[in-house]
DNA sequence: CACTTGACCTGTCCGC
DNA sequence: TGCGGACAGGTCAAGT
């Protein structure tokens, strides 16, 4: 599922609607969704206020008074979803169908604050996870270790762009800028939708590249992930805010999941082809080897 | 090291 | 309507 800008968006979300709020119990049903949860919960988590929400790449990080985190990984599927008494899932989606209570079957970790709200975590393949660790800790995680650069701060500069790409020069362009050691938070969506805006083929190799091509890469990708989040993100399927609700940048994608119909540039028409082992959408005109 | 592929899971869709 | 296979927004651990 999600990327940064889906991330991004359900952090925003969650410091408007948890901080603050004091955590009165956890239950988890599944080892591999909260492997410490039996040992660590009752002793870091209950009774502990919940301080911050930040990000880090496709990381989100919940810090809380008990000077543990909450660190939570979406992967694919995963949902952060915060019901407040009354509210449903996926109210105000136009497909009625979608509303539901919470929990669910794909209810994997429900953390439930002494005010009768309650945060689920949500993820129907299981790939996500949540882990309660020391705060002090954090940074020393391998995860923090290997991730690349945020792209979208302010001094990220062009020029630091593509010189992180100088270790990945032998393989193509779109397994480099789906590779988080590189630049972060860069997944399939924005890859394919920031390489049409390049006007680069994503099986150009990187080692083929110009200053002048990364340059373009660089400004698209910015390009789109800032208008993903003005638009609360991408929702094909699973996504969902902390509200439960879609995001929209779907509606301005223009190639991804849009094979067969015409590139919104020439009017060619979008294909769909399989590059770093992922589905992958191009126009043929615009994008060419 | 850099690079590629398969595995991890569940659900849905598409062709027979 | 049923069944098998491919595929889905992300990483990892293996292999070369």
């Amino acid at each position: 599922m999600p990327e940064l800008p889906e991330v991004e968006t359900v952090r925003r979300g969650l410091e408007a609607l948890i901080v603050g709020k004091k955590v009165a119990s956890a239950t988890s049903d599944n080892p591999k969704s909260f492997p410490n949860a039996p040992q660590d919960v009752a002793s870091f988590l209950v009774g502990a206020t919940i301080q911050d929400i930040h990000r880090r790449a496709k990381l989100l990080l919940v810090s809380l008074s008990s000077g543990y985190s909450l660190l939570v990984h979406l992967k694919m599927t995963g949902q952060l979803v915060y019901v407040d008494s009354g509210v449903r899932f996926g109210a105000g989606h136009p497909n009625d169908s979608l509303v539901h209570e919470l929990p669910d079957r794909s209810t994997r970790v429900a953390i439930s604050f002494d005010d009768g709200s309650t945060l689920y975590f949500n993820d129907q393949r299981k790939f996500g996870w949540v882990r309660l660790m020391p705060t002090i800790e954090v940074p020393n995680i391998d995860f923090m270790k290997k991730v690349g650069p945020e792209p979208l701060e302010a001094d990220f500069t062009a020029a630091q762009f593509a010189q992180r790409f100088a270790r990945r020069t032998r393989t193509n362009i779109k397994a480099a800028l789906l590779d988080q050691s590189v630049v972060a938070g860069i997944g399939n969506i924005y890859a394919d939708e920031a390489l049409w805006g390049a006007h680069i083929h994503p099986q150009r190799l990187v080692a083929s590249l110009s200053e002048d091509d990364f340059e373009r890469i660089y400004i698209d990708v910015r390009a789109v992930m800032n208008l993903s989040i003005e638009k609360g993100g991408s929702s094909n399927k699973n996504y969902v805010n902390a509200e439960g609700k879609k995001g929209s940048y779907m509606d301005f994608a223009r190639v991804f999941r849009r094979e067969g119909l015409a590139c919104p540039r020439c009017g060619a028409t979008i294909e769909k082809l399989r590059v770093a082992g992922r589905g992958t959408h191009i126009c043929p005109v615009c994008q060419t080897i």
